[in-house]
DNA sequence: CACTCGTGGCT
DNA sequence: TAGCCAAGAGT
């Protein structure tokens, strides 16, 4: 089967899918907290923390992040260190600062008026497709799909979309595919009652198309190939990166080291770690030296190691594995160099964003009792 | 376009 | 266990 002419339903069709699917939208739509009114930056806020984040684990941070920054205009003028900390444990941190960037570009550059179609949404930092079609739909009224990982696995079951949904360039045959299926009048529901489809009765790991409200409409049910669908390539597999993570510890607490601005949890804090590929020898006696010249030279302390026993933590990204083997030093406190750094007493750890991984190296220390 | 960028849950 | 998956965007 081709691509060529997917929708082929004629108009009585579409109208019965559409009601179909709405009917039940209506019945047994989810309560969100992002559902209680149709504010954009209600949805903004939920969607940016939604993108490739699963609906439970995106709720208590939508709701702390709304008690604390209950406006655009209050997270715009917001310390970027606090929408950080809100952001902690999240993942994919850089959603945090762009949508941020976004608030301000919307109270700045638009004069607080939101922009309302989904092209000029695109223009706000963090803010794609998928995220601008979502919030143009539901806040006003837009007629676009929003096309994420649901309506891509509930289209291509729909209608057996042989095209690879992992390519880009597929998002072109379901935007072809989707847009003549939006009712008019409910653009925003009917986005999010696929959402709330591929959700349930036509999930990834546990669908159940028999029951499905469109399941008169599911072509890859009545075929019965409903695994066969969608079709997705895989990803290759993480990349594994050996470090050793310095414990370095003074009167004034530990030292955190805040990652560059690009790159891996930039930002955040964490212990300093040293790649163990930038160094020249093998021998373990060897290669701490090495680590004491290398920390030496870019934050000016002289360590002394102390034994912590050996001890491992392994922390597994996307498409990265970091294996950190924990050094002990204590240092004294002086002034920092190149580094930026802080000593952080154990009882302030809660105050800096830190991510899951370096909360990880808090456990294997026993330091996480406080946190 | 291919690659980067987190985390938790589930099998 | 290792792999896959989840309301993607930026470069």
């Amino acid at each position: 089967m081709t691509n060529n002419n997917l929708m082929d339903w004629p108009p009585e069709k579409v109208a019965a899918f559409q009601q179909a699917l709405l009917d039940w939208y209506d019945q047994h739509a989810r309560t969100l907290p992002w559902r209680q009114d149709h504010d954009p930056y209600h949805v903004m806020v939920s969607e940016l923390m939604l993108q490739q984040t699963q609906v439970q684990t995106v709720i208590p941070y939508y709701e702390r992040f709304m008690a604390q920054f209950p406006t655009v205009e209050a997270l715009a003028a917001a310390p970027e260190a606090a929408v950080l900390k809100a952001w902690e444990g999240l993942g994919y941190y850089s959603r945090a600062r762009r949508l941020q960037q976004a608030a301000q570009q919307i109270v700045n550059d638009y004069d607080g008026k939101w922009p309302r179609t989904s092209a000029e949404l695109q223009t706000l930092a963090g803010i794609g497709p998928y995220t601008a079609g979502a919030i143009a739909s539901i806040s006003f009224g837009e007629v676009v799909p929003a096309i994420d990982g649901n309506a891509f696995r509930v289209f291509a079951r729909l209608f057996k979309v042989d095209a690879d949904i992992a390519q880009p360039q597929t998002r072109q045959v379901f935007y072809d595919l989707i847009r003549p299926l939006i009712p008019k009048d409910r653009p925003g529901d009917f986005n999010q009652a696929v959402m709330d489809l591929g959700s349930s009765y036509m999930s990834a790991n546990h669908p159940d198309p028999e029951h499905s409200p469109v399941r008169d409409f599911d072509a890859s049910y009545r075929d019965g190939v409903v695994a066969d669908y969608p079709v997705k390539t895989k990803k290759p597999r993480p990349v594994v990166h050996r470090y050793f993570a310095l414990v370095v510890r003074s009167d004034a607490g530990y030292l955190f080291e805040q990652r560059p601005s690009t790159g891996m949890l930039a930002d955040l804090w964490m212990f300093p770690l040293i790649d163990m590929a930038d160094l020249e020898t093998t021998m373990m006696s060897d290669q701490l030296d090495e680590v004491s010249r290398i920390f030496t030279a870019s934050s000016g302390l002289a360590l002394t190691f102390a034994d912590l026993g050996v001890k491992q933590v392994q922390h597994t990204f996307t498409h990265q594995r970091w294996q950190m083997t924990l050094i002990g030093a204590d240092a004294k406190v002086e002034e920092l160099k190149f580094m930026p750094a802080r000593w952080v007493a154990t009882k302030d750890f809660g105050k800096i964003a830190l991510p899951t991984v370096q909360k990880k190296l808090n456990q294997a220390l026993g330091l996480d009792v406080l946190d």
